[in-house]
DNA sequence: CTCATTTTTAACCATTCATTAACCATCTAT
DNA sequence: ATAGATGGTTAATGAATGGTTAAAAATGAG
C-alpha cells in the first residue's frame, strides 16, 4: 500500500534470533535494520528515522529499557515495543511504565509478531471514519467522496486535493515528508510535481481558511503536517 | 430463500475449506464468489459488490489484513469478517481497527458463521423493498417492474435505464465508480460505453428532475452517486 | 417481415481539473 | 549580507471528462 515500506529497527544482540525475526520482517516487506548492540540504538535512530523499533530486553552494553528511555526523550514519536523472555513479568509492565506500545514473548511466534507490528503501524483511517467523515476543526472531511463540508456548505474537492488532504489527516500532527507525498500522489519527486503540490497545498488552505484554527504547516526542506490547535 | 441472495465474497487459499465453506453457504441461499487468492479480492470486488467479504488472515500472496485495509480505503462500506486460525488471540485482532466487522476462528463452526453472516447482513434493506418499489424522495422505484412512479404517474422504464437506477439505488450516497457501473452493465469500459451511460443518466435525471432533493452527483473523474438532501 | 421500442453512435458544447508558468516571499547556509 | 533553495500565490492553458440532443442501428414482439 505505502510506497516506501515501513522501517523498522531491531535491536537483538543474540545472532540467531536476530537473523531470523530481520529475515522474516524482510520477507514480509519490512525495510529492516537490525542492530546487535543497545547502545548503537540511539546513533542510528536519528539517521534512519525508523517507523518503529523493536528492541530486545536483556542485551550486553545497554539494556532495552534503557534504550527506550533514551528514546522516549529524544524521539518521543518514534513507537517501540520489546522483546522480552516468557518468565519475566515483571518487565511487562516496566516497560509499559516507560511507554511500549507493545511486547513481545521469546520465543517469538512469528505470526503474532507481525500482528502486533502492524497494529502498531496502523495509522490509516479506520473505515467508519472514511464514511461518517473526518473531522478537521469545524469542518467534516469525506474523502469517499472527496467533499468537505462546513456549517452546512458543501465544496466538493478534485481527485488531488482529497487524496492530499486524506494523506494529511492519516498523519495529523504528524510531518509528512515532501518526498513522502509526492511519491505517493504523483509517483514522481520532481521540480514539476513540487509545484503542483504546492498549488494543491494552497488551494486546500483557503477552503480551511475559515477556521483560524486549522493550519496546513510547513517545516522548511522537509514536509507538510496538518494541525489543529 | 431471499428474492435477491445476498453476495458474499470468500477469500480462502485452502482448497479443502474453500469449497467446503463456498458451497455451505450456496445451500443457504447466498450467492458465493470464491476467490483463492488475497490478491483478486480487490480486482473483483468493484465488480461484483458483494454484500460481505470473508477473509482468511493467512494467504499466500497477500494476507487477509492487507486486503482489508485496501478495502478499507477504497471501499469502505463493504463489510467483511476475517478467518483466522485458532491459535491466534483475540486481543491481536481487537489490536487491529481495520474495521472488521467480526472475526471467526477455524476449524469454522458453520452454524456459528451463519449466525454471523446473518447479524452483519441484518443492515441491509430486506428483499421486500425491491417488491414493494424503493423511495426515492418522492419517487417510488419497481426494479422487478421497471417502473417509476411519481403521483400517481407511472412511468416505464428501460432495462439499461432500470438496472443503472438499480444500482445506484443500491449504493445511495455512496460513490460507485464509473468503470464498476459500466462493467457491470455494459461488460465493459471504453469509450462507447461511456458515452451510452451518460445519455441513460441524462435520462434519469430527468424523469427524476420534479423533486430537487433528489440528484444524481457526479464526481469529476470517478463515478456517480444517488444523493438524497 | 414490419413497426415500435430500445440502445448505440455521433456531433457538439460545457465544465473540470492537473499542470505549467511566472513572479514574489521566505528561509538557510556561507 | 547575500545568493540559492524552498515555499506561496495567482493565472493561463489544454486535455480529459461530462452533458445534451439527434440520428442511426439493433432488437424484438406481433
Amino acid at each position: 500500500m505505502t510506497l516506501t515500506p515501513a522501517h523498522i529497527l531491531l535491536a537483538e544482540d543474540d545472532p540467531t534470533l536476530g537473523y531470523l525475526l530481520s529475515e522474516y520482517l524482510k520477507l514480509k516487506g519490512f525495510a529492516v535494520t537490525w542492530l546487535q548492540d543497545g547502545s548503537k540504538v540511539l546513533e542510528q535512530v536519528g539517521l534512519l528515522r525508523p517507523d518503529l523499533c523493536i528492541l530486545d530486553v536483556m542485551m550486553p552494553t545497554m539494556d532495552g529499557f534503557q534504550v527506550a528511555q533514551l528514546l522516549v526523550d529524544n524521539h518521543p514519536h518514534i513507537p517501540f515495543m520489546f522483546l522480552t523472555a516468557k518468565s519475566m513479568k515483571i518487565d511487562v509492565l516496566k516497560g509499559f511504565q516507560v511507554g511500549a506500545v507493545d511486547y513481545v514473548k521469546k520465543p517469538v511466534d512469528e505470526e503474532e509478531l507481525l500482528a502486533r507490528i502492524h497494529a502498531i503501524l496502523q495509522r490509516k483511517l479506520p473505515a467508519t471514519t472514511l464514511i461518517n467523515g473526518i473531522p478537521i476543526g469545524e469542518y467534516q472531511f469525506f474523502p469517499a467522496r472527496q467533499e468537505l463540508s462546513h456549517q452546512g456548505e458543501i465544496k466538493s474537492l478534485t481527485r488531488r486535493e482529497s487524496d492530499l488532504l486524506k494523506i494529511l489527516c492519516e498523519h495529523r500532527g504528524e510531518l509528512v515528508e515532501s518526498s513522502d507525498l509526492l511519491l505517493q500522489l504523483w509517483g514522481k519527486d520532481d521540480f514539476f510535481a513540487r509545484k503542483s503540490m504546492d498549488v494543491y497545498l494552497h488551494k486546500l488552505r483557503k477552503y480551511l481558511a475559515s477556521d483560524p484554527r486549522v493550519e496546513i504547516v510547513n517545516v522548511h526542506g522537509r514536509g507538510f503536517f496538518l494541525q489543529e490547535t
